[in-house]
DNA sequence: CGTCGACTTGAAGACTTCTGCAACTACTCA
DNA sequence: TGAGTAGTTGCAGAAGTCTTCAAGTCGACG
């Protein structure tokens, strides 16, 4: 495999690496929403969404287009979806195993 | 959803962004590799492998553990390599021959 | 024991990313 | 057309990440 397919592979890993990012993510899940929506939503400066919003639609995982007064996001591919939920699943496990050995070290006696 | 919840979510993701963390994690879904064969694979110095490994332990997405001479590092949990796939779906739908990528990556199964 | 091989850690400098402010563009609507 | 709303861009300082070098640890084996 090629040294800049797997530049790529990271690159598409760190455009989700910022918790701006994901949350605006998760909410275009539910659909396309207008910037005014995530703004409300996401407790960011104007200027900041702005900037996140556009290093998303530069690494094409969100497209955006005008609907009257309001600009509008879209997740480009459904498949987002299903990386937040791989995202989520391995979270889960981490931290599942990672309260199972909690317990077992409050358990033991050493 | 709790700010710090999708401040792991984005930490998660962050850790994948590096190019030669995604080749360790593509490596490790084959199995268990002690540290030299992934020293032999990924052309990096000794202690920048370390480092990055030392980040993936950190988050524990890896484990690592003695096998005689040899320090051995295993994924985790097998959730990654879904991660990994969601991953390389969504860079097959947003590549769509834009730099001749798009090839290798549908020929290479990993 | 002592030394060797196999990693790991610490630290510093280069580099990148993040944030917020101010200025700016793009539209809409009266 | 002019006023107003919605969003974007440029920029600079702060914060974080990457890479490399030198030094250090840890276990195996003679």
């Amino acid at each position: 495999m090629s040294v800049p397919l797997y530049q790529a592979k990271a690159e598409m890993f760190r455009m989700l690496g910022h918790p701006v990012r994901i949350r605006v993510l998760e909410l275009l899940q539910a659909g396309p929403r207008p910037v005014r929506d995530l703004l409300a939503e996401i407790d960011v400066e104007p200027s900041n969404l702005s900037q996140q919003l556009a290093l998303l639609r530069r690494a094409a995982i969100v497209v955006s287009f005008r609907d009257g007064g309001l600009v509008m996001y879209a997740l480009s591919t459904p498949a987002v979806a299903d990386l937040l939920a791989a995202g989520r699943r391995i979270l889960s496990e981490v931290l599942t195993d990672r309260d199972g050995l909690l317990a077992e070290l409050k358990s033991t006696a050493e």
